[in-house]
DNA sequence: GTAGGGTTTCCCATTATGGGAAGGTCAAGG
DNA sequence: CCTTGACCTTCCCATAATGGGAAACCCTAC
């Protein structure tokens, strides 16, 4: 099998499976005398697992984890549920950063008439953050502005 | 204003001062002789603006965009709603993404029993993706396998 | 043998942010 | 007047995962 047809048969773009080749996540593919890459079905099992993880948002790393306790006979369903619970856990963090920036933003817009005139709640709000914060305190869901810093800060980090 | 206090001022970090100046979201900041940027309190209203923004997830393009609008007397109220409602509609479509990976994974590793044994449902379903999903056919709220690669390809296109 | 399509490697771009080096500046204290 | 420490400058590098594209090579069918 070519990297093409591994690519077709997996999902994985060529591309990606030369980038997960140089990192360390799949193992050197053997060559033929020309040089061109050559995958066996059961290479393409691991493709479609890495996909799959990919799919569920897995980092790499963590991929990388996966794939070796999948391998691995002995492993203990104790290590790979906790690599997903983990992931979980991110997602949610990540999720609710999400919706509180979210609803905010709803609020905003909802006040906002949308016309020609050029009066709009929702400049006023970025302009004016702390008196603005407390003007909408009363509303629920919204990103408080103590909120503010930690939460981002976290999420860049993160990302 | 030294670059230092603008920061501290604004909660902007020198480092992203320079940056949006380089590309363009900040105009070029005047010099001292010495060639030190100098800010005004103007200055720092603008990135407290620019701040606050970031802090509900636009990027730079749409805060050039709101920025533009802000300085604008002229502008309506329709524009900036847009560029708004644009946002909440790409944080909607991102929270759908990652609710659905949350609960597929959350079911998996509901599944787990995370003890010493080998046997793991989380690691059966990324082998065989289709069987799984079809034994998972009646759970609600989980990542489908017809959703993945549409849903998905837009979020990694998007990031 | 030649055309067309697949492959290889290498470099570049993306987004927004931080880290760090090398060197200039400024203010306070000696 | 000179030193010291804190600040500033520019420039390069790194991040995560992916795509785009060029130049060169290979393979197969006609």
């Amino acid at each position: 099998m070519n990297i093409g047809q591994a690519s077709a048969a997996s999902g994985v773009s060529a591309k990606m499976l030369r980038y997960y080749e140089s990192i360390g996540l799949l193992p050197k593919a053997a060559r033929t005398e020309a040089g061109y890459r050559v995958y066996s079905a059961k290479d393409v099992n691991t493709l479609r697992f890495i996909r799959r993880a990919r799919d569920l948002g897995l980092s790499i790393e963590r991929i990388k984890l996966l794939v070796g306790l999948w391998k691995d006979r002995e492993r203990s369903s104790a290590d790979v549920k906790r690599v997903a619970q983990e992931h979980v856990t991110e997602l949610d963090a990540r999720i609710l950063e999400l919706t509180a920036m979210r609803d905010t933003l709803q609020e905003l817009a909802d006040a906002c008439h949308g016309d020609h005139r050029p009066e709009c709640p929702i400049l006023r709000d970025l302009e004016g953050g702390a008196q603005a914060a407390a003007s909408r305190a009363d509303l629920p869901n919204h990103v408080g502005t103590p909120m503010r810093g930690a939460a981002e800060q976290q999420r860049r980090a993160g990302a």
